[in-house]
DNA sequence: CGCGTACAAACAGTATACAGTTTGGCGCAA
DNA sequence: TTGCGCCAAACTGTATACTGTTTGTACGCG
């Protein structure tokens, strides 16, 4: 056991399941989870030297974020469908645009600031040779502006199923004509920022969404 | 251990987390908890008769869905303050017209007729002498009109707050004139549901959004 | 050669046990 | 009487073990 020397400070008082809820959040967002992979409690356990328990709450935990199934051998990615994909795209439309507004009237010099950084990562990436730095300054910038937005509940809620965003990058990776339109996205939204005109980037929200779910259709 | 006889019918394979899981969901958003209750997994399970382990995953469940949260002395009721509670109204008028107008389009005639009979119970207990006879009359009517939304994603949205209107049901308890507003939205919604005009029940679920937090507001 | 059946392994669910931590109360001293 | 500290009980987190079910597979029968 290594517990916390300094009892002053608890701060950090992450339990085995948290570290492990965190190690295999982060990897499914980044789509390091193959969809043929195979999420077994006891496998994974021995891997990390603890026992079935805290792997097993973390896997569950995961599972009713909606970001793993069950099955009757081990735990997977869940399959979303066409229907389900266009259902968060309503939704999408529904909260995304609201909370972009929101954030903008929100947004501090230090998040603008960092938001233009992020941006030109983002944009310098766009051709890399590793596309996933590219997604990963997508999330980056995304993660930037979310944080902006005062509405902590309807924060959560875009975070829940940011993760289904994954799998609808699986069908549009490497078009390079997306990755254009999600740059040109991200920077009318910028300049919406900059411009503290919410109703411009409630607009171009909208528009962002609709293209991405255009984009979609075209593929799949 | 109660396992099923008839093995060529498995649909019945609900477990006890399971089963816990759903007996204290609906307990909590019917208002069975009281704040002050303290849910300690040794207790329920013993009362139960069954070990620790799956009234814990049931109970962490509920926490990780945001019906209660952890103390260091057994699980409890989250304490919305007025700041969250107006955060969630935001995300109703966002959330709700929306299904609303979906959920008119792909109403079926069974749905309806039960609508219709809701309604007419929830009129009738409006005055009822226990007050809880006309909170589950809504919540009848509520979850008949949610299930016609085509949307599965959106339901399963608005189905994650649906536990915190309980907060503010404790706060408009017994408001003659707010239950007067809630029939008068619903039967409002009724008509638009029978001339299947989804633009108007759109707007008057807008309307019903705007007044219940209004009512909220004068009372807290 | 194809199909069905039975067996073994893998895995989920549940039970029990134990350790570490927090809490509230009680006793002791000032 | 009040403040301080210690102790026991309560509770959470984790480990280990056992059971029942599902799945893959191999063997046997047609």
């Amino acid at each position: 056991m290594q517990t916390d020397v300094n009892k002053k400070i608890p701060a950090r008082k992450l339990s085995h399941r948290d570290r492990i809820y965190q190690d295999y959040l982060t990897r499914i967002q980044r789509g390091e989870v193959a969809p043929e992979d195979r999420l077994v409690d006891t496998t994974i356990a021995a891997s990390l030297g603890v026992s079935r328990m805290p792997v097993r709450d973390a896997m569950m935990r995961l599972v009713h974020e909606g970001y793993l199934i069950t099955s009757s051998r081990g735990f997977k990615l869940p399959v979303w469908d066409k229907k389900s994909v266009l259902e968060v795209f309503e939704l999408r439309r529904l909260l995304e645009p609201r909370a972009a507004g929101l954030a903008v009237q929100n947004a501090t010099p230090e998040i603008l600031d960092a938001l233009t950084d992020a941006f030109a990562n983002a944009e310098n990436t766009m051709a890399s040779d590793d596309i996933r730095h590219f997604y990963r300054a997508c999330e980056v910038f995304r993660n930037l502006w979310l944080s902006a937005v005062p509405n902590t509940q309807l924060r959560q809620m875009i975070d829940r199923y940011l993760s289904q965003i994954q799998a609808v990058r699986m069908v549009t990776m490497g078009d390079a004509e997306s990755h254009a339109l999600i740059v040109a996205g991200q920077r009318q939204l910028l300049a919406a920022f900059h411009a503290k005109d919410s109703l411009k980037a409630f607009d171009c929200m909208t528009r962002y969404v609709y293209d991405g779910e255009a984009k979609y259709l075209e593929r799949v």
